[in-house]
RNA sequence: UCCGGGGUAGCUCAGCGGCAGAGCGGGUGGCUGUUAACCACUAGGUCAGGGGUUCGAAUCCCCUCCCCGGAGCCA
């Protein structure tokens, strides 16, 4: 007799019949003469339960499923057959009424409990962490909101360029960089960013973007940040900086939008409040620099011309806001070499920051470049660069220069944004900070 | 690097100068519809490490280490 093999997500296909199910048990009770076993196989149930309820009556099964059953440990991995029936008193409205059940693997001694655990205690066992529902919810999460920049790119034919993780030139500002030694060529560094290269793509394809992970050797400890994290860099030429925030609002809105649509189940079991979510429709609120400074210190920030937000800045302009919101054209000494000259205020670049509401924070830094081939210059000699280092950088604007811009979406952030969860080293799977290199 | 909080059972924590504790998890037993089930019993300790004060230190003081949050910097 052969017994059809079922994941969750098809039990409900198959009610009447006998199955065979194969999955980890997430919980379990036991009373006398019944027991029940809480499995999960990573699917779920119609409506979105992601667990299913195996019960196990003592006079129905044989002996050893009834020892299997009373002697089960928190995520042993078992198979189980018996009758899928829809039962209003099971979660999901689906269980199953086990004739056998095996352990294929013990897991005596596991050591994650359902309770509160520490984060220290969590991120130690990141590799069973993953199991657990919540977890579980983000990921998927974090893979609708990969996919929405993907199909938002790919829709509008932006070409994937993949950029280079091992560089000797280097993005921003020295100093921050991991560095390894590369051969007989001296000093390499992880990339902090791939938006050099991508500019030198956007003037043979036109509209590109890359997405990959970033590597940063700063010593921040706060919930915002990670050593490598994972970052999506759209360079657009003929594009300039309200065309650059027209993009950004209109990309963040769809992946918001994606989520909304096809992560309900996941958010769900988050308890994220969706209606924070649906708020987020176009257009953003835009405050230049200059304004912002004004409002902040209206509602008594010290803040003074020239400074750059702080993360208590950050949150007295969102608070008050269920949108994001742009400030654009920040003061030259607060931003980076590469944003091009404001042509009205020359103290200024024309750059945008995308700051997301709830005090997620800033998620887009964004600017358009400077194509002027002086200026440009002046500014890598102004801010002490090696000259040498960015040659062919500099080349882009010595063969057929152009208006150009783009910026850069943290995915960790924005999936931190997503989720409603505070901590980003939650929402990658393998999370490097300043002081965890495993799992 | 700086500022603040913390480190007590496998986990989460209480105890804050006078016998080392609870809940959860583990083990044993009970219970035929449980929903982080429940009930009883039980095992489990370098109170982060070192030094000091005291008749007596998990508790007070000093040093070191580790963790968390924040600042700076950024996505």
């Amino acid at each position: 007799m052969s017994t059809t093999r079922s994941t969750i997500a098809e039990l409900s296909g198959h009610a009447g019949e006998e199955v065979e199910l194969l999955a980890w048990v997430r919980n379990f009770r036991s009373s006398g003469k019944i027991a029940f076993l809480i499995l999960r196989d990573g699917t779920s149930l119609p409506d979105g339960t992601p667990e299913v309820q195996a019960v196990v009556s003592r006079g129905d099964v044989d002996e050893e499923s009834w020892e299997a059953a009373n002697a089960a440990h928190y995520e042993a991995s078992v198979r189980v057959r018996g009758q899928v029936r829809a039962d209003a008193r099971a979660p999901g409205g689906y269980e199953l009424s086990v004739r056998e059940l095996r352990v294929l693997g013990p897991s005596a001694d596991y050591p994650i409990q359902p309770k509160e655990h520490g984060p220290e205690f969590l991120h130690d066992h990141r590799h069973l962490w993953l199991r657990h529902p919540r977890q579980v919810a983000i990921l998927r999460i974090r893979d609708e909101v990969e996919k929405a920049i993907r199909d938002f790119f790919y829709d509008r034919h932006f070409t994937l360029i993949d950029t280079p993780i091992l560089t000797g030139s280097i993005g921003e500002e020295a100093g921050e960089l991991f560095e390894t030694e590369y051969f007989d060529l001296g000093t390499a560094y992880l990339a902090q960013t791939g938006q050099l290269y991508v500019e030198a793509a956007a003037a043979a394809l036109g509209n590109v973007y890359c997405f990959g992970p970033t590597f940063r050797a700063e010593k921040s400890k706060t919930r915002r940040h990670l050593t490598e994290f994972w970052m999506v860099e759209p360079e657009m030429a003929w594009t300039d900086s309200e065309g650059n925030m027209a993009v950004q609002e209109a990309f963040v809105a769809f992946i918001v939008g994606r989520v909304l649509e096809r992560g309900r189940a996941e958010l769900d079991v988050l308890e994220r409040d969706v209606s924070k979510l649906e708020a987020v429709t176009p257009p953003f609120d835009r405050m230049s620099y200059t304004e912002t400074v004004e409002y902040l210190r209206g509602k008594g920030s010290a803040i003074t011309w020239g400074e750059d937000l702080g993360g208590e800045d950050q949150t007295l302009l969102t608070e008050d806001r269920p949108k994001p919101v742009f400030v654009y054209d920040f003061p030259k000494e607060a931003k980076a070499f590469y944003m091009k000259e404001n042509p009205e205020d020359p103290r200024t670049v024309k750059c945008d920051d995308l700051y997301a509401p709830e005090g997620f924070g800033e998620v887009i830094g964004g600017s358009q470049r400077e194509d002027d081939f002086d200026r440009l210059l002046a500014r890598i000699r102004e801010e002490g660069l090696p000259e040498e280092a960015y040659g062919w950088y500099l080349d882009l604007r010595r063969y057929g220069t152009f208006p150009h811009s783009g910026f850069g979406l943290g995915l960790e952030r924005t999936v931190g944004w997503m989720c409603g969860v505070p901590h980003i080293r939650e929402v990658i799977p393998f999370p490097r900070t300043i002081n965890r290199l495993t799992p």
